[in-house]
DNA sequence: GAACGCTTTGCAAGCGCTTACATTTTGTAG
DNA sequence: CTACAAAATGTAAGCGCTTGCAAAGCGTTC
């Protein structure tokens, strides 16, 4: 916001009408004679005049700011969708207002209030699992809000997501099909975070429906960091029986056991087979490629995108989405060695 | 923005009070009897009241929001950097409206424009060389502006990055000192791109110097893209005499090559050394790990969001700052075969 | 040429907040 | 108890824009 910068009444001077003319010329130009609207047209580029932000959003009550919290930046998995979510924004002239909760929900609400005090008409939210108070903060203050990330069947929130229960027993489902029968879990840490919790629920359910007892199964939460995954690697190859097969929450973990266990030796998928869960970017680049579940990030970000911003303009109309995921076979999941 | 928000006189109204010295209790507490903030303070939270933003971008002229164009946020380059100017803001209680360019320089003055109109205070951009015409806007509004991602000692414009130019020729000089005498440089596209420019003028500025016919090396400009990179590759490969490395713009593309060399069955750095730029987290994740240069992203963006601050603050108070880049030594590059 | 309807424009009342200035209250010293 | 300064609070004038309503302009029609 700039000091001396030219006003409406600036330009309404200039082009020999009132203020009401002008701010006409821009929001409604064809309510405006096409002689006086060439004029003002004329007086705004001559003054270089922009509408003031301020002044606007008081008359309006209404900012074109969407806000959007994600867990991370520093991190692929959100990079994508992000980019989607905020392309078809800007088709709209609505811009994107970020902040990161570093996956820690308290951190989370506080980005929500920041976000909100400064003007967001609506908010992206990543996964549904949040404290009582944020979400009590939300339906108070009536934002219009929708999840991604995760899919729920119920009416009263919007989601633009899949479902990770079922996504983590695919690829569970699948890496038993491979004949795995001594399985290890590497997963993000579920408290606070649906999707973690979903996936390994997921994956967990299948492994027993497969008639393998879970008491068997080591199950380890982790942050998400190469770092943090290969301590897991550690910690798992030490068991016995040693698993042939680790599954992994997400793909960051998978490319971490993946890096820990060439560098220790182990060959994957000879010694060992690890899956994956995104299909971030990397996935197809650690050598071997990732065995992981493919999550449709862009068209998430660009439906989250139209959806909110319908659910903003005209609220109650904007429509949950479930999406579908998909696995895909690169070579880091085999058959075990007998 | 809420239909039935409480507003400052509703709250006024409430405490029994005017609504001035709601506002003061606000923005000022200490000018405000603790007995009264007290009040105030119950009403304030009985209500759920949070102010209203439009109202006060008007009255105060400050939005404390800063904007950020960046190349591209699909790209894992400029994720952390970003992240850590975000939470510095944060901290600040500033947030951060972003912008992508997809490194378009119309596209980056529409994505600058946009944000200006939603009330950034100021602005963060990557590298420097833009059109006439988005300099002539930033400067007429007295946008205050930094650049990172670059250097220059220019007085009149705010810099936190690094010397493009003389980082690429480090790594072109350690190159040969390794030995190759055959090169080739795989460049982004260096049109509206300094960055991608100075890289490459730094390069062939010390091969030059190494007394290597530079009409010897092969330069090829492409896109940021696996793909990009891969047909790159197919074009040097087919040459003779074979270069014994190649230089690349980046990561991207560094990872690029490596993937496409080892998947045609190549050996990296035996039959061919590959470098990158950035220090990307991938680089450390591919096989072999990526001989590259470390671009301080991290201190780059808190410093960034501390300069920015600091000009929106008090303008002319912002300082320019250049930090340093350094290889980093891993497996892609090797001594050239006899 | 009067009456009517349509389009184009102006008037003026906010939108919710901050802040300079005026006023009142409180505290303190003489 | 008075006088005065300091602290606390209130008053009111904007900040720049939108928009309902009224007025004016203009072309038709009878």
């Amino acid at each position: 916001m700039n000091g001396n910068a030219p006003t409406l009444d600036d330009v309404a001077r200039a082009a020999g009408v009132s203020a009401a003319t002008i701010s006409r010329c821009i929001n409604s130009p064809d309510r405006v004679a096409e002689s006086t609207r060439r004029r003002v047209q004329n007086a705004i580029d001559r003054l270089g005049y922009t509408p003031n932000f301020g002044g606007r959003a008081l008359a309006t009550r209404r900012t074109n700011i969407v806000g959007a919290v994600i867990p991370s930046m520093a991190n692929a998995i959100f990079a994508e969708g992000i980019q989607a979510f905020q392309e078809e924004l800007s088709r709209e002239k609505v811009t994107l207002l970020i902040g990161s909760s570093n996956y820690d929900p308290d951190y989370e609400f506080e980005q929500i209030q920041t976000l909100i005090s400064h003007g967001a008409d609506g908010l992206l939210l990543v996964g549904s699992n949040r404290p009582e108070r944020t979400q009590r903060f939300l339906h108070a203050r009536r934002i219009p809000t929708l999840n991604v990330w995760c899919f729920q069947p119920d009416p009263d929130q919007l989601f633009v997501g899949f479902d990770n229960s079922r996504a983590g027993a695919d690829i569970a489902r699948l890496v038993i099909e491979y004949g795995h029968q001594n399985l290890a879990i590497v997963s993000g840490i579920c408290e606070g975070n649906d999707r973690a919790a979903d996936r390994l629920a997921g994956m967990k359910q299948a492994i027993g429906a497969e008639g393998i007892d879970l008491e068997q199964v080591t199950v380890l939460q982790t942050k998400y960091s190469f770092e943090h995954a290969a301590r897991a690697f550690d910690t798992i190859i030490a068991q016995s029986p040693r698993p042939t097969a680790i599954l992994a929450g997400n793909d960051v973990l998978a490319v971490g056991l993946i890096e820990r266990a060439r560098s220790l030796g182990f060959s994957v998928p000879g010694d060992l087979s690890v899956t994956g869960f995104d299909d971030i970017s990397v996935a197809q680049f650690v050598e071997p490629g990732l065995t992981t579940v493919r999550v449709p990030q862009v068209q998430m970000g660009q439906r989250a995108a139209e959806e909110l911003l319908a659910e903003i303009r005209h609220p109650g109309s904007g429509k949950s989405v479930e999406m579908l995921t998909h696995i895909i076979r690169r070579g880091s999941l085999g058959p075990p060695t007998a």
